[in-house]
Order: structure tokens, then C-alpha cells, then sequence
DNA sequence: GCCGTCATGTTGCGCCGGCAACGGAAATTT
DNA sequence: AAATTTCCGTTGCCGGCGCAACATGACGGC
């Protein structure tokens, strides 16, 4: 199939950003990537087998997710256009710990693990690029999840929120900012209880420390919520 | 410096393993690795500041901890001789979170990341193997963290303690083992007080569930086990 | 309009587990 | 072997937070 009407979805994806057209025909030639057009609910990759390619998403959106043993299902990820998912997993033997499924309707390419690291002989400068890309995305997915735990250890719910708050405000480049984050999406995401996160949201909004209306936040006493992060942190004797 | 004398500590890192003498003449040829010596106490890789190098230990031994921000510390890992640092690093922009430092005496050798990641034009096939070991390690590294995400997400300490055990028991391949871990070590990767985990590896042993003696560990009742495990997940709500 | 669904806030109860303090065993030092 | 230090178990206290239950308002479909 011929993918050059995805090139620029392509070239959104941190493994293929800024690939000219003539590297990503070569690309594609060397790779001969596999397409699948997905239906609602169809699994793109199940857990619990191997997996030896790195899957894109071209058109709609994904969700990754864990199956728990008992039959439920936490949610991880959702990704649209230009997602990347099975990337880590392709590196290593082991089987995969998420499912993926379609959220809507999709079409994605697979790019074999093995043409990735092996490449042919006659090397393109990009592939080394592409190479590079490779190991930068697995790192940064390491580093996001190394926060996620940094997060996680803090034994008060108070730091977390204050952790999270500080980080958002920093991404987006202001104390006021919104997320598309449901209360209960943000309660697991803090991993705590969707009860428990508003009666602490309110308790801080009495202190003065922010403001919020749903997916709304204002960051009032930066300096003060980043002193209350520092308490409630680990200590454990 | 001529690093033949340490071929089999190179070749006991997941970086350069089963690679023959003659392919690691090539690639120390290749990457003139830097090496040094440090006296205990000493850093050999600072947090808050980038990093491009993969440090391999050849002898001696260090640890690798968070600079809590108020000043604290949290140890994160000790390695010794083949043991590998700044590997997922290296491979990123960012500024590292963690500090090593020399546990005692040691020496170092450092692979220039550049190198590795775009090797130089007459390309032996070892290289494409280091390569692959490269990712590989660092997506081990990362399902090492994802299994931590995994154990701290699990509200009850019960269930804490369960997958801990059932991972160490399949680690070892018996329902008997030993760790190095003292019981305060335990504690802290368990994100728990330790009189707390006292208190429930007491319970379990009265309630039949396993035997345990410092840091020896018996498991009486796998499958019981599994099921604690299953109730004391996330479920918030 | 009316009704069902979903997102959010609120509140009382109860318990898990953090914390501090102590005592004894084991390991290490001198 | 005495002394010192580390490690581990135990126990009482009580606060944070999980949990369930209910109320409210926003949204969408009929």
C-alpha cells in the first residue's frame, strides 16, 4: 500500500519527524510496512504475546490498556494520528503487559522491529536518524513513567496533587491552564479517590492555594504548594 | 587504555554480551572509550546535568540516587563490575534525575553515545548487535519501572507485600528464597513503613500464608496469595 | 419540555497504616 | 567478651483517606 498520502502523519511521530519525502520513500521500500484498516473495539495488539513491531497510528485513535487479573481493565493511553504504541515492547522478548484497541474506527502501519535495527545494507543517513529516534522515544517513555513514579512514592495525597498541579503548570507554560482530564480520570491518574481528590481540591481552594472549575486550573501560591510538596513526601522514618 | 584485561566484564554487560575478542577489539578501536579511576565518595555522573555517555563498571561498585529536592536522598540502585549507567540517559535530552556515586573504590569505562548510535562507515555486524542490545536494555529497564508502577498502585499494603512475593518467588524459580534486602530496604521499594510491613508479614505468617526470617522467604500458600492480591488492587470506586 | 446519564461536590463512618518509642537479637568493632 | 551499632519485631495512638451514599447541575436524546 502506498502511504504517501500519511507522510505528514508520519512525519508527526517522534520515530519519523522531519523526514523528507525521498528518505521516507526509501524508507517505506526497505520496510514494507503492513496496514490494517481497524473497526471499533478490534484489538491492534494483545497482551500477553510478543510483539516485533512498532505500530502507527494513521487514522483515529487508540486507547492502551492493562488487563487486571481479575477480568478489569485501567486504562493507560489514548493516542490519535501519529501515535506511536508497541514501541518498547518490540525491543525486548518479553510479551506485552497492555492490550490496545481501537476507540474508533482506524487504520494503522506496522513497521517490522527487525528491518528497524538491522538495517539493509545499502544505509541511508536517515536511518541512523531514524535509529536515534528509535532510542530517544523509549527513553522519554522511561523518564515520563520514572515521574509517574516519583508521583506514585509520595505518600500524601496533598504532594501529589501539588506534584501534578506544578508539573501542568509547568508544560503548559502558565499557572492557568486546563486539561481534558475528568475528575475520575485525574483521580486514577493521582491514584487515589475521585472523593477524596475534591474534598482535598477543596480544602485547597479554601486555603487560597488555587483556583478550579473542572477541567480549569489556577495556580494562586506557587511558591506554597510547592513548600507542601516538599513535606508530604516519603520519609517513612 | 587497553581495557583487554576486562573483555569478560564487558561481555557480562547486557550491552556487550556474547560479543567475540576480536569484535570488541573493533569497537574499543572504534569508540576509544574514556576510562577512570574514583575514590569512594566521588561522582561519576551528576544529576541536573546532561548526559551522552554509557558508563559501564569494571571494578569496585556504585549506587544511584534522587536528590530529594529538600536536600534528602533516595537510593535507587547499586550495581557493581559490569553493572550499566546513563544508558537510558544518553539517549535523551534531558537532564538526569538521578546521581551515582562511587560505593567504594572503582573504575569506569564510558562509550561515547554517538558512537554507538552511529557507527562509523565500515559496519561490522556486531555493531548492528549492539545496537539491538542497546534497546533492548533500555526496554528492560523500563518494564523494570512499569512492574514497580504496577506494585504501587495497589492501595492495600497486603497486596503490596503479595506481588512482591510472587515476583520474587517466580524470579527464583522456587517458593523458597533469599534476599540481600534488609527489612528497611524492603520497606522503602514497597513504599511502606517498615514497622508496618513488620506488622503484616506477622499477620501473614500467622494466618499460614508464609514463613519468613530476615531475609529469607518461604511461600506456604501461592495460590492464596494470588487471590489477596486480587482484592487489594486499585478499585478506587 | 421531560427524563436518563454523567460529572462533580459533600459528608459521616471506619480502618489501614504512618509514626514514635521501646526491647531484644544479631552483627560488627575494639 | 564487652561494647557499640545495626536490624527486626511489637504496640498504642490517631489521622488521612477509602468507601458508600446522596444531592446537584450539566448535557443530550426523545
Amino acid at each position: 500500500m502506498d502511504l504517501r498520502p500519511y507522510y505528514d502523519t508520519l512525519r508527526a511521530t517522534s520515530l519519523l519527524q522531519n523526514m523528507r519525502d525521498d528518505e521516507l520513500d526509501n524508507m517505506m521500500q526497505c520496510f514494507r510496512p503492513r496496514v490494517r484498516r481497524y473497526q471499533k473495539g478490534e484489538f491492534l495488539l494483545l497482551a500477553g504475546y510478543e510483539n516485533h513491531e512498532v505500530g502507527i497510528v494513521l487514522e483515529g485513535s487508540i486507547t492502551a490498556f492493562k488487563n487486571t487479573p481479575d477480568g478489569a481493565s485501567v486504562a493507560i493511553t489514548h493516542m490519535g494520528p501519529a501515535g506511536l504504541f508497541g514501541d518498547v515492547l518490540s525491543g525486548s522478548s518479553l510479551r506485552s503487559p497492555v492490550s490496545v484497541m481501537a476507540e474508533t474506527d482506524c487504520l494503522a502501519a506496522y513497521l517490522p522491529y527487525q528491518k528497524i535495527i538491522h538495517p539493509c545494507s545499502h544505509l541511508h543517513e536517515s536511518h541512523y536518524q531514524l535509529l536515534q529516534n528509535l532510542v530517544t522515544t523509549i527513553s522519554n517513555k522511561y523518564f515520563a513513567l520514572d515521574r509517574r513514579v516519583e508521583l506514585l512514592i509520595c505518600k500524601s495525597l496533598r504532594a501529589r496533587i501539588c506534584i501534578w498541579l506544578l508539573d501542568e503548570a509547568e508544560r503548559a507554560g502558565s499557572n492557568t491552564f486546563s486539561v481534558s482530564l475528568t475528575r475520575a480520570g485525574l483521580a486514577e491518574y493521582l491514584n487515589c479517590d475521585r472523593s477524596a481528590l475534591s474534598r482535598e481540591l477543596g480544602r485547597m481552594q479554601q486555603e487560597g492555594l488555587l483556583e478550579t472549575y473542572r477541567g480549569s486550573f489556577k495556580i494562586l501560591d506557587t511558591d506554597r504548594l510547592r513548600a507542601q510538596y516538599q513535606e508530604g513526601k516519603v520519609s517513612h522514618s
